[in-house]
DNA sequence: GAACTAAAACCGACTAGTTGGTATGTTTTC
DNA sequence: GAAAACATACCAACTAGTCGGTTTTAGTTC
C-alpha cells in the first residue's frame, strides 16, 4: 500500500473530519446546539485536537461556512445545468437541478449557511459575513446567466439580474424552512416549481 | 385606581412577560442560545416563577410559538389589506402589507417560528409542530383569497391555492434569511416585490 | 540511510462558569 | 384557609476553552 493510499484511506485530516462533523450537526441541530465535545466525539479527536485547528467555536463556524462554499461550488460547477446554449434554459435548468437535490432526510438537503446565519447573525458578525459570502457568491454564479437571458429576451422594468438571482436563493431558503416545519421535502419542491414558473412568465413578455 | 387598572399597569402577567422576553431573545439569538436565566432576568422573575408557568424550556418554546400565532393573527386580522373587493387585489395588498412591515432592525421584522423551527425541527417535534401550525395556519388565511382569485380569473394548471399561499410564506421566510445574511431589510423587500410580480403575471393569463 | 531536531499535530485532564431543572419554602389571591 | 403564584437556594451535568505533555512528521546533517 502506497503512502498516498494510506493517506487517503486513513487520513482524511482531522480538520476535515471536524468540518464534516460540523456540517452534519449544524444542519441537524443548529449552531448553538452543536457542541465542541460532540464534534470531537464524531470526528474521533480530543479537545486539544479541536482547539489546535480552530481557535474558537466561532472560528469553526466560519471555517464550516467556507468549507460549505467550497463543497457546493464544486458541486454546482460540475453540474449539467450549464449545458444549454440558451441562457434562459440554463437558469431554468438550474432550478430543476436544485429541485432534484431536494429529497430524502431534511438535514441532507437543507443549507448549512442558511441555517447558521439564522441563529448567528446577531451574535457573530464573522459567521454572518461568511454565510453572506457563501449565499451571495453562489447567487453571483447564477447572475451571469440571468443577465445573458435579459440581454437576449429583453429587460423587465424593475428587475435586475442581481436581484433575481438573489430571489432564487430566497425562495430555496424559504422552501427549506417550510420543509423543516412540515417534516418533508415536498413543499420546498413546490416552491421551486413556483419559482420556475415565475421566471418563465417573466421572460415570456 | 380600580382593580383592573392595577392589573393592567403592573400585572402584564409574569407568563406574558416571559413570553414577550422569549420572542425578543429567540428572534435575536435563536432558541438554543436563549437561556432560561436570561428570560427570567428580562421578565424580572426567578427560576421558580419560570418553571411554575412552563414545565420545561421546550414547553416555553411551544407556548412562544402559540403566543406568536395569537399576536400575528390579531395583527393580520385587523390589517387593511382585506378591504379591496377584488380577491386578487387583496392578495397583492397582503404582499404590500408584508413588505411594509419589513423595516428597521432585523430582529423586529423577522419571524419567530421561522427562526425557531430551523433549529428545533430535529430536536423537538412539539416545537416543530407548533411552528408548522403557526405558518400553515397563517397561510390558510390567505388561501381563501387566492382561491377566490383563481375562481374569478381562471385556474392555472399545476397551481393550487394552497401551494401558492404556502409559497408566499416561503418567499417571505427566505427573504428574512437573506436579510440576516446581508444585515438589512432591502433584499427581503425586493424578494417580496418579485413575489408580487409573480402573482400578477400568474393571473394575467 | 541512520541519527538528530524542531515544529506541527494531537492528547487528556482540568477549570471556571453556565445550563436546565428541582425541592422547599413564603406570599398573594380568591 | 387552601390553592395558585411566586421566591430562594441548590445541584448535577455540561459548556467552551486552557495547559502541559506526548507523538508524528518533515527536513537536515553526518
Amino acid at each position: 500500500m502506497s503512502r498516498d493510499a494510506i493517506d487517503n484511506a486513513k487520513k482524511e485530516s482531522v480538520r476535515t473530519r471536524l468540518l464534516e462533523a460540523a456540517l452534519t450537526s449544524i444542519r441537524r441541530k443548529g449552531y448553538s446546539a452543536t457542541t465542541v465535545d460532540e464534534l470531537c466525539a464524531i470526528a474521533g479527536v480530543t479537545k486539544g485536537g479541536f482547539f489546535h485547528h480552530f481557535k474558537s467555536k466561532e472560528a469553526l463556524g466560519v471555517a464550516a461556512a467556507d468549507y460549505w462554499s467550497q463543497m457546493t461550488s464544486g458541486l454546482f460547477a460540475n453540474a449539467p445545468y450549464h449545458e444549454p446554449e440558451d441562457p434562459l434554459e440554463r437558469v431554468l435548468a438550474y432550478i430543476d437541478f436544485r429541485s432534484a437535490l431536494i429529497d430524502g432526510p431534511i438535514e441532507e438537503f437543507t443549507c448549512l449557511v442558511g441555517t447558521m446565519v439564522q441563529e448567528a447573525y446577531g451574535s457573530s458578525d464573522a459567521i454572518r459575513a461568511a454565510c453572506d459570502v457563501s449565499i451571495s457568491g453562489h447567487a453571483a454564479t447564477l447572475e451571469a446567466d440571468v443577465e445573458a437571458a435579459m440581454e437576449k429576451y429583453g429587460r423587465i422594468e424593475g428587475v435586475t439580474a442581481s436581484s433575481l438571482a438573489l430571489h432564487t436563493q430566497a425562495v430555496l431558503q424559504g422552501g427549506f424552512i417550510l420543509a423543516k416545519a412540515k417534516g418533508g421535502p415536498e413543499i420546498a419542491k413546490e416552491s421551486a416549481a413556483h419559482l420556475k414558473r415565475y421566471i418563465t412568465l417573466l421572460f415570456k413578455h
